[in-house]
DNA sequence: GCCCACGTTGTGACCGCTCACAATCCTCGC
DNA sequence: GCGAGGATTGTGAGCGGTCACAACGTGGGC
């Protein structure tokens, strides 16, 4: 197999005079025969412009194919209408549906959306400030712990909305945020497990965004709760990152442990690697072993067995999340900040009651 | 399940004076006891600075807290260093992974990068010029036909770059633009199939990006191709979207047709779909049929059968096409653009030797 | 017939920074 | 001891828009 992985530089009609720039509102003002002030009116709609002054302005316009310089705008009215996104991941499920939720909104509302990821070797301020002063406000998402580092590091003075993992009890984020009750959601999949016969639940975390603990977060809560209420030393959780390849090793000692015959994990691509390392082990899902994820990614349907797991509505949060944003750069604004899906259970085959 | 979907409004202390707006250059200047364009040039690195000076500059910038203001730079240097992005997806598989690659570049390269989501209701000329005055270039996705329509409505003075579905054989793009060999990857994956002993190969089809023919692009094309070279009349391709419902659809005749042995995808969630629909139709994967899919997407390698699949390198190709763009930005730079791998065929479980 | 209010338009200053150029200061060589 | 020339610094103008305000009409009310 061979690669042409062709570059082919485009045949730029680059004249010796280069591209003459772009037109300016004086262009246009001298075009028309009024003032650039009048041409600032026409281009932002001020009703008090003779319509006939409008009229010749506009055609200018149109034949110089002026179009107003955003920079400039930006500058001289201190309005950005634009975003940054502070994420630590684009690729993986919850978070690449998040930056879609928000980049849907964001577009609707006509804002510019940005994009900065966080990786650990990042100076935090830095990036954050980066952030700031290129956009009109922040975004994070704070799944995980960077992200969540970074939103702590968000001056004040700049507008900020974050997505976060469902705060402890009776907390509230210091800054504006939206979550799902994962805490919730997890609990009630661990109580349908126990419902369906199981003796105990056992737990695939994701790395949670507070502390570096597998028991922390509120997936991991929910499930330690439900296992306690109905009277069940919770055991001990494993998992070490959010891939198929992490649930894949944390699996492989479940998988050997013939008492294990549920466990819930903190995504689906965890669950993944859990359905490969106990169909490797030879235990049959959902006969011998039930599994549940988290988060219905959109494979998750249509893997064997499909798998049960818990939809969440990232999108939702995302849009929420610039809802939120939104708010605080265009105050006087109708805030309207649909509310996300709650999240839900979603019964698939990789979940059944327990044969033994 | 319920949810708490909370939202709280962070407690912004906002005196009533407001938060006095950050330092420019002239209040430096002031603090420092010399002109603004000694700040300029201290900030900027020039070299005839006397070292003393460049010392209490500083410590008035530490002080002061100053940062130079993006916009005003941008508007008086007209240098932007921030690019956009135009796609009409950012959560498949490839499109994830190749804004991937083009985050990765051009965060290291020091540009901020901005993501416009392409939809079919969009108004193409409006959507790039958006784009364009936003940033100080464009990287076009042109996987399908939208990102296609759209590259082709891009100025001619703008800075572009795309990356793009293999041209025609001889053709070469108008503009800047890397791909990789899909054609030759589908021809070798095809054969592969065919030295497997299958007598003839099915193509389910993802989206052209030129026309809606089922059998235009360059996938498409290797595969056909591999079965005229072996003497075999290619069947009529299927397939009508992107996902794994849409591998699901087209795979249902398949499935109930005997005589299919050999499937080759046009990517992963395809062929999860085929899978799921030959999985439901009884039929054994590889025993009964081979299934191949295209892009190793993370999850192909841990799904039951796991997935035989052509890598692609999207991280790379966004990557390189970066650098085709910053080279006609930063003209008169090094122009490194870092050659993607080449797709290679990872042979898993889906596929296998005819057993009939 | 006059004044005032309002609709319409133009002027100046400024957003925060860069550029080009002029002005000043040193230092060196003879 | 003096001029040349480079190092260092400052000034003016401008990037392409916006804002505030002044300057025009023009019509209606008295």
């Amino acid at each position: 197999m061979s690669v042409t992985g062709h570059t082919s530089s485009g045949g730029r009609t680059e004249s010796p005079q280069g591209q003459q720039k772009a037109a300016s509102i004086r262009d246009v003002a001298q075009a028309a025969g009024v003032s650039y002030q009048t041409v600032s009116r026409v281009i932002n709609g001020h009703p008090n412009v003779k319509e006939e002054t409008r009229k010749r302005v506009q055609e200018a316009i149109d034949t110089l194919g002026f179009r107003r310089n955003a920079t400039a705008f930006a500058l001289a009215s201190g309005v950005t209408r634009s975003i940054s996104v502070l994420t630590s991941n684009t690729v993986l499920y919850g978070y690449a549906a998040t930056l879609q939720g928000l980049e849907e909104a964001s577009r609707a509302a006509g804002y510019a959306l940005g994009v900065r990821v966080l990786t650990p070797e990042d100076d935090l301020d830095r990036a954050v400030a980066a952030a700031a002063d290129t956009a009109g406000g922040i975004v994070v998402i704070g799944f995980d712990q960077l992200g969540a580092e970074a939103l702590s590091r968000v001056p004040a003075n700049v507008p900020c909305a974050a997505v976060v993992e469902a705060p402890p009890r009776g907390h509230k984020p210091d800054r504006p945020a939206v979550w799902a009750d994962d805490r919730e959601a997890a609990r009630a999949a661990t109580e349908h497990l126990l419902a369906l016969g199981h003796k105990t639940v056992h737990y695939v975390a994701i790395p949670a965004s507070t502390g570096t603990r597998r028991s922390a977060g509120p997936r991991a809560e929910g499930w330690r709760q439900a296992l306690k209420t109905a009277g069940v030393t919770p055991p001990a959780p494993s998992g070490k990152g959010w891939d198929a390849q992490a649930g894949y090793e944390a699996g492989k000692k479940l998988a050997r442990n013939p008492d294990v015959t549920a466990i819930l994990c903190g995504n689906d691509d965890l669950a993944l690697g859990v359905l490969r390392v106990l169909h490797h082990a030879g235990r049959r899902v959902p006969e011998d072993v039930s599994v549940i994820g988290f988060d219905d990614a959109p494979h998750s349907e249509f893997v064997t067995p499909s798998l049960t797991t818990v939809r969440m509505d990232f999108q939702g949060l995302g849009r929420a999340a610039f809802g939120l944003l939104r708010a605080q750069i265009d105050t006087d604004l109708p805030a309207s900040a649909p509310a996300p899906a709650d999240p839900a259970l979603v019964l698939r085959e990789s979940s059944g009651v327990r044969e033994a």
